[in-house]
DNA sequence: CTCCTCACG
DNA sequence: GACGTACGTGAGGAGC
C-alpha cells in the first residue's frame, strides 16, 4: 500500500511579515534588508528537513498574495482597505521570498484575484479529497476554519503549524481560542470583524461577546434571529441594526474551496534539495551559518538569533557602512534543560568564582510580589552566558511549619556570598529592568553597581518603533521574541492568574528555575545583541550619560518613599464624603429620582432625555458625552443640576483616587509611601510614575490642594519643591530660534504676556489668557480647529491667529516644518541631546492617525529635551549636595519639571543654591543654551505649602 | 475588558 | 468627501 502522503502549505505571504517583525533588521553584504527573509529561509529549511520524518512532508508548497485586490473587493470596496503600506525596509524582501522558494527548488504558486487563504483551502480539499493529510503552515485565524475538516469517509485531515511557536494547532488549539468548533470560527469572525483585513463585523462586538453569542445561539443566523427578543443592550441593538454588516462580513471570511488548481498536487512532491541554487542564494545574501550547514551536509539550523549586527532600519537607511563590525557568532537556542539549580554554598561559591571571571553576569531577582518595597525576596538567578545560567532558591516552601522546605541556601549567607559579587566594581551586573533587582536587594543591605539594563538599551534605540501595534515595549518577553526569536516561559505560565495564582515562593524548584534561569539567560542574550546597536545607533549618549546614571538616583528615590498624614487623609476623606452624600440628595431631588450619578451613561440620559436639556452629543458608542466642558455649558445655560454634578464628580474623584488610595498606599513596614517610577513608560522620555501615580496629585483647585497638605515632611525637616519655569516654551524658544521670544525670557518678561503684545498689541487678562492658549497649542502641534475649540472662536478665525504667530515668530513654522521634514524622512524625532522617538504612523494613509503622528512628532522634540534636562539634573543632584556637605538632603519625587527633597529646616537656603544650580545648568556641557533656563523654589511643612 | 472621565505636567 | 481635532501620562468606576 502507498504510504500516507502528507501535503504542507506554506502560507508565505503571512509568515514574511511575522518574521519582519520578530527577527533582528539584517542586511546582506549589498545591504538590502534580509531579516524576514533569513527567518523566512530557516523555516524552509527546517520544514523540508522534516521530509521522511514521522508526520513531516511528502508533498510541499508555498503560497503567496499574487495582488492586493481580490474578489472580495466586488463584493465589499473597503475590504482590506485601510492596510498601511508595509515598512520600507520589508518592500525589496518580498521578491527575495519567491528566490528563496526556487533557491530550494519548491513550488510557488499565486493566483491574480485569489488570495492565499483560498488556495490554500482549495489545495487543502483536493488533496483530503484523495486521502492525503493536510497541515496549512501559517497562524492565520482565517485559516483556523479549515482545522479538523477530513474528506468523506476521513482519511485525510487538516491541521496547521505554528513554525514559530512551534505548536500544531489541531481542533483543540482553535476551540481554546475561539471557543468553538472551526466549523463556526467563520460565524464569530464575522461577528467581530477583523481590523487588519477591514472586515466591518459589529461594532462593540469583539471576540468574547462574538463567541458567546455563537456557543448560545448556534451560529450567526441564529444569533441574529434570536436578536430581538433578547434583554435589551446595546448589544442587542446592534445586532439588529448592523445584521446586513454580520452577513456580509460572514461572506467575506468564507473561504473559497473551489478555485482551479494552478499546479496538479502530484508536482509538488518534495524530493532531495539540489543543492547549487540554495548555495548561491545563501552566498548571495551572506547567511553563511546556513551555508556551513548546507556544507556539514546535514542538520537543520537552529533559531537564528544573530546574523550581521543589527543596523538601525530607518525610512531612508543607507547601505551598512564599509568595514562595519564582523558579524557575531549565533548563539545556541534557549534549553532550559541547561539551568542549574544551585542548593549548596559550595555550588554557589563555584558559581560567583565563575562569574569573577566572567567580569560580567546577568541577573535577575524572583520575589512573592511585584512591588519591590514589600516583596520577600524568593531567589536570585544568573547568567554567564547562552544556556549557562542557573537559579539559587532562598525563600522556596511552605508558609507554615508543617509544609516541606526543599533544600536551599540560607537567605542570610547566600546573601552575604554574593555581595562581594554583585558591589565589585570589576564585574558588570546585566538586568532586565534592573533598578526592580537594585530596591529588592537594597533591602538586603546589597548596593547593586555597576550596572547595564536591556529595557532602557532597548527604550533608548527603540522608543515608539513599532508597526500595527506590534512589538512596541521594552518588556522581556516581547524583547526576546524580537530579538532573539524566542517565546519565554512567562510568569502566568509559572504561578498562574488571578485568585488561583501562587506566590513565586510556592513554584516547585524544577519549574522556578527553568523560569528563574530563562530570565537571566535572555538577559544576557538579549544584552550582547543590544548593546553594541547603542554605538551604531548613536545612543550611547543618551544611554551613558541620561539613562543609565539615573537608574541607581530614582531607585534611591523609590525607596526614600515620602510621609503622608494618614489621619489627616482620612479626615478629609470622610469630609469629601459627607458633602459627597449631600449632593447626591440634591441632585436626586434635582433629577426627580435617583441614579447612579457616577454613571456616564445614566446620567447623559437624565440630562438630555428625561430632563430635555439641549446639546446632547452622541459619540460613536451612541453615548451622550457628560465630560466636563459639556456640563460647564449647561450650567451656562442655567442647568442647577450642573454644577452640582461637576461638584460631585470632583468630590468623589478626590476622594477614591486620591484620600482612600494614599491612604492603603502607606508601606507598614516605612510609613511612607513608595511609588514606582517608570523611565520606560512616556515615549518621549519623561518619567511615569505608578503604584500610587505621584505625578498627578491634584494642585489646579483650591479643594484638591488640600491633599497636598498631607504630603509632609519627616519631624524636624521642611519639604522643598524646585520647578522648572516654563521650560517647554524655553526650550521651543531656543529650538526653533525666535528672537522675539528669546529676548522676552532673557528680560525675565512674562511669556504670555509678551504674546499678547505681539499678538494683539495690547496685554489685558482676555488677551493674555488667549495668548497663553496659543502659546500651548504651538507646543502641542496646532489644528485650526482645535485652537478655534478652545479659544470659542470660528476656525477661521483661529487660522488668523495662527497666522498671525507664526508672522511674529518666524522661527516656529519654520521649526515645524523641518521636524517634520525629519520625522519623515528618518522615522523618528531627536532631542538636543540625541534621543530618539519613532513615529512608525506617519505617513500613515489614514489622515487622523498620521496627522496624530505629525502633532506627536512637532512635541516630542521639546517635551522630550526637557525631560533629559531634568533627567541630567537628577543624575547630578546628590554627587553636587554631597560636594556641599549636604549628603543627608534626600531627593523624593519628581515631577516632569519639579523635584521634591526633604531636608531639615535649617539647610534649606545652603540647598536651594546646589539645587538651583544643578537644576539651572543641566543642559551644559552638552548643550548651550540660547535661553536661561529658571528654578523657582519653594520650602514648608507640607507638599502644599512649598509651592 | 473597554469606555469614559479626570488628576497632573 | 468624510474624518475628528492639542502633546504626554495613570487610575477609578460603570457596565458588559
Amino acid at each position: 500500500m502507498e504510504p500516507k502522503q502528507h501535503l504542507y502549505l506554506v502560507d508565505g505571504s503571512a509568515y514574511i511579515f511575522r518574521a519582519y517583525h520578530r527577527l533582528p533588521p539584517l542586511t546582506n553584504p549589498a545591504g538590502t534588508p534580509v531579516g524576514a527573509v533569513y527567518g523566512y529561509t530557516t523555516m524552509l529549511w527546517k520544514l523540508a528537513d522534516d521530509l521522511n520524518k514521522a508526520d513531516g512532508p511528502t508533498h510541499l508548497a508555498v503560497i503567496l498574495d499574487a495582488s492586493s485586490v481580490s474578489f472580495r473587493n466586488e463584493i465589499y470596496d473597503q475590504y482590506k482597505a485601510n492596510r498601511p503600506p508595509p515598512p520600507e525596509d520589508l518592500v525589496p524582501q518580498f521578491p527575495l521570498i519567491r528566490d528563496a522558494t526556487r533557491a530550494f527548488s519548491l513550488p510557488c504558486i499565486e493566483e491574480q484575484g485569489l488570495e492565499a487563504d483560498d488556495l490554500i483551502a482549495s489545495y487543502a480539499r483536493a488533496a483530503t479529497e484523495r486521502g492525503w493529510d493536510v497541515t496549512i503552515v501559517s497562524s492565520d485565524k482565517d485559516l483556523m476554519q479549515l482545522v479538523g475538516k477530513c474528506s468523506k469517509g476521513g482519511a485525510g485531515c487538516i491541521d496547521m503549524l505554528d513554525t514559530m511557536k512551534n505548536q500544531r494547532i489541531d481542533v483543540a488549539e482553535v476551540e481554546e481560542k475561539f471557543g468553538v468548533a472551526p466549523e463556526l470560527v467563520g460565524d464569530v469572525l464575522a461577528l467581530m470583524g477583523d481590523a487588519v483585513d477591514n472586515v466591518p463585523g459589529i461594532r462593540g462586538i469583539g471576540p468574547k461577546t462574538a463567541t458567546k453569542l455563537i456557543q448560545e445561539h448556534g451560529t450567526l443566523e441564529g444569533a441574529l434571529a434570536a436578536a430581538p427578543s433578547m434583554k435589551p443592550s446595546k448589544m442587542r441593538d446592534s445586532l439588529i441594526e448592523f445584521a446586513d454588516m454580520a452577513r456580509l462580513s460572514r461572506v467575506l471570511v468564507q473561504l473559497k474551496e473551489d478555485c482551479p488548481l494552478p499546479m496538479p498536487l502530484d508536482d509538488m512532491k518534495l524530493d532531495a534539495i539540489p543543492p547549487e541554487p540554495l548555495t548561491h542564494f545563501l552566498s548571495e545574501h551572506g547567511f553563511t551559518s546556513l551555508l556551513k550547514r548546507l556544507g556539514d551536509g546535514r542538520g537543520s539550523p537552529d533559531r537564528p538569533t544573530q546574523l550581521n549586527p543589527a543596523k538601525p532600519v530607518t525610512a531612508g537607511a543607507k547601505a551598512a557602512p564599509a568595514g562595519g563590525r564582523a558579524p557575531l557568532p549565533e548563539l545556541p537556542a534557549i534549553d532550559r534543560s541547561a539551568y542549574v539549580c544551585v542548593q549548596d554554598e559550595a555550588a554557589l561559591a563555584a558559581w560567583i568564582d565563575r562569574a569573577f571571571a566572567a567580569r560580567m553576569v546577568a541577573i535577575d531577582t524572583e520575589t512573592s510580589a511585584l512591588d519591590a518595597m514589600r516583596a520577600d525576596l524568593a531567589g536570585v538567578s544568573l547568567a554567564l552566558g547562552p544556556n549557562d545560567a542557573c537559579y539559587i532558591p532562598l525563600g522556596h516552601g511552605g508558609s507554615d511549619m508543617f509544609s516541606d522546605r526543599p533544600v536551599q541556601v540560607d537567605k542570610a549567607r547566600a546573601l552575604a556570598l554574593l555581595r562581594p559579587l554583585l558591589e565589585s566594581d570589576a564585574v558588570l551586573k546585566i538586568g532586565q529592568n534592573i533598578k526592580y533587582d537594585i530596591n529588592v536587594l537594597a533591602r538586603h543591605g546589597v548596593n547593586v553597581a555597576p550596572i547595564d539594563d536591556t529595557m532602557i538599551i532597548s527604550f533608548d534605540m527603540d522608543a515608539g518603533r513599532s508597526e500595527d501595534g506590534i512589538g512596541g515595549g521594552h518588556g522581556m518577553d516581547e524583547l526576546a521574541m524580537r530579538h532573539l526569536a524566542h517565546t519565554t516561559l512567562t510568569f502566568k505560565d509559572i504561578c498562574g492568574t488571578g485568585k488561583k495564582a501562587i506566590p513565586f515562593g510556592e513554584v516547585p524548584l524544577d519549574r522556578a528555575t527553568q523560569y528563574a534561569a530563562e530570565d537571566a539567560d535572555v538577559t544576557w542574550r538579549l544584552h550582547r545583541v543590544l548593546k553594541p546597536r547603542l554605538a551604531d545607533e548613536g545612543a550611547t549618549r543618551v544611554y551613558e550619560r541620561v539613562d543609565r546614571p539615573l537608574i541607581p538616583v530614582v531607585a534611591q528615590m523609590e525607596r526614600h518613599g515620602i510621609m503622608v498624614d494618614r489621619e489627616r487623609l482620612a479626615g478629609l476623606s470622610s469630609t469629601f464624603a459627607d458633602q459627597i452624600g449631600a449632593l447626591e440628595a440634591e441632585i436626586h431631588a434635582l433629577a426627580g429620582s435617583p441614579f447612579t450619578i457616577g454613571s456616564p451613561k445614566q446620567l447623559g440620559d437624565v440630562l438630555f432625555d428625561k430632563l430635555g436639556y439641549k446639546g446632547g452629543k452622541k459619540g460613536k458608542t451612541g453615548q451622550y458625552s457628560t465630560d466636563q466642558s459639556v456640563l460647564e455649558g449647561l450650567a451656562a445655560e442655567g442647568a442647577p443640576i450642573a454644577n452640582k454634578v461637576l461638584e460631585y464628580r470632583q468630590l468623589s474623584k478626590l476622594r477614591s483616587t486620591y484620600t482612600e488610595a494614599l491612604q492603603a498606599a502607606i508601606n507598614p513596614a516605612t510609613g511612607r509611601v513608595h511609588t514606582s517610577y517608570s523611565l520606560v513608560g512616556a515615549q518621549t522620555g519623561r518619567l511615569s510614575s505608578t503604584d500610587p501615580n505621584l505625578q498627578n496629585i491634584p494642585i489646579r483647585t483650591e479643594i484638591g490642594r488640600q491633599i497636598r497638605d498631607c504630603f509632609v515632611a519627616a519631624p524636624g525637616n521642611v519639604l522643598l519643591a524646585a520647578d522648572y519655569s516654563q521650560i517647554e516654551l524655553r526650550l521651543a524658544a531656543h529650538m526653533a530660534d525666535v528672537p522675539a521670544l528669546k529676548d522676552a525670557f532673557a528680560q525675565g518678561e512674562d511669556i504670555h504676556a509678551r504674546t499678547a503684545q505681539e499678538m494683539f498689541g495690547e496685554v489685558n487678562r482676555d488677551t493674555r489668557g488667549r495668548a497663553k492658549t496659543i502659546n500651548f497649542a504651538i507646543l502641542y502641534g496646532i489644528s485650526r480647529w482645535g485652537l478655534g475649540g478652545r479659544l470659542g472662536v470660528p476656525a477661521d478665525e483661529a487660522q488668523a491667529m495662527i497666522d498671525r504667530y507664526f508672522e511674529r515668530f518666524p522661527g516656529i513654522q519654520r521649526y515645524i516644518h523641518e521636524t517634520l521634514d525629519q520625522v519623515r524622512e528618518q522615522g523618528y524625532s531627536e532631542t538636543l541631546f540625541g534621543r530618539k522617538t519613532w513615529f512608525p504612523r506617519i505617513k500613515s494613509g489614514q489622515q487622523a492617525e498620521r496627522q496624530g503622528s505629525e502633532r506627536a512628532a512637532i512635541n516630542a522634540p521639546i517635551q522630550g529635551t526637557a525631560a533629559d534636562i531634568i533627567k541630567r539634573a537628577m543624575a547630578r543632584m546628590m554627587p553636587a549636595l554631597d560636594a556641599a556637605g549636604l549628603g543627608h538632603v534626600r531627593m523624593l519625587l519628581q515631577v516632569h519639571d519639579e523635584l521634591v527633597f526633604e531636608l531639615p529646616e535649617g539647610d534649606v537656603a545652603a540647598a536651594s543654591d546646589v539645587i538651583r544650580a544643578v537644576m539651572e545648568g543641566a543642559a551644559a556641557p552638552a548643550v548651550a543654551m540660547t535661553v536661561p533656563l529658571g528654578v523657582e523654589i519653594g520650602f514648608g511643612q507640607s507638599w502644599g505649602a512649598a509651592h
